[in-house]
DNA sequence: GCAACTGTACTAGTCGTATAATACAGTCAA
DNA sequence: TTGACTGTATTATACGACTAGTACAGTTGC
């Protein structure tokens, strides 16, 4: 069983998309393997305290893109394999390193100081 | 004159916060400094394709956030100085730095390895 | 079989983002 | 002074995100 303990949900974007974002980032990190069960509906919704309808469009992107399986009655389950994975490597992983490149050169950040604030700063930060 | 030649609108998150991002942004790279002219509303929104509406919601927030120096009939300015460049840097760099972290850890990524695709990635990102 | 779960679907309402159109007052250069 | 710019304010409209409530069908364990 998937777990959200870790989830923890930032102001400012759509809930969903950070469901959808949690997802993958598990698989990439392979904390979430293939076959793994994904708390129901409604069981997820009240336990972060939003919406079934909003956790329901999390999942029917999730589905969409072929990432999980449901059917009524069962939980979803992760359909995930080596291809897949790898998809979302270059597709999350490459992005949030792009606009992180390009928001700190704006900042006149040189690559030297990004690397050393980037490593300073990796302590600090909560998994 | 403040330029938006830079200025390259991303989907998914407001308009308004992007342009307050990047005010924000040349101001702590020091290519925006005290005193310089900001387009006027309508002349930005022409620029932008964007209603002046959004323009001035922006506006307004830096406003409030005493960063510029609006009064009827006059172009708006920026009004800088050390303290308030040095709490953009806290405010702006910090929770970039921090985001970034969380996001990689949660893929599973080392510091190691986050360093390394930073640097490989640094070229070829477009300021 | 039955109860309690599961996924799925639909309508209605609120709120924030953004657009559109308009109006009024202050500044400034010709 | 006059006209073209400036900032500021208002109202109306559209759309997406999210909430709220309800309904129905399939699965599972007892």
């Amino acid at each position: 069983m998937i777990t959200f303990d870790a989830f923890k949900p930032t102001e400012g974007t759509p809930i969903y998309q950070q469901i959808l974002l949690y997802i993958k980032r598990g698989a990439i990190a392979g904390t979430i393997r293939n076959g793994d069960e994904l708390p129901s509906r409604r069981v997820l919704s009240a336990l972060l305290g939003i919406n079934p309808n909003t956790v329901q469009k999390a999942f029917k992107m999730l589905e969409d893109e072929a990432l999980i399986e449901s059917q009524a009655g069962a939980k979803s389950t992760m359909t995930l394999d080596g291809e897949k994975i790898a998809k979302l490597r270059e597709e999350v992983l490459r992005e949030d390193i792009r606009s992180i490149a390009t928001a700190l050169r704006q900042m006149g950040i040189s690559r030297e100081e990004a690397i050393r604030l980037l490593s300073e700063n990796w302590e600090e930060t909560e998994s």
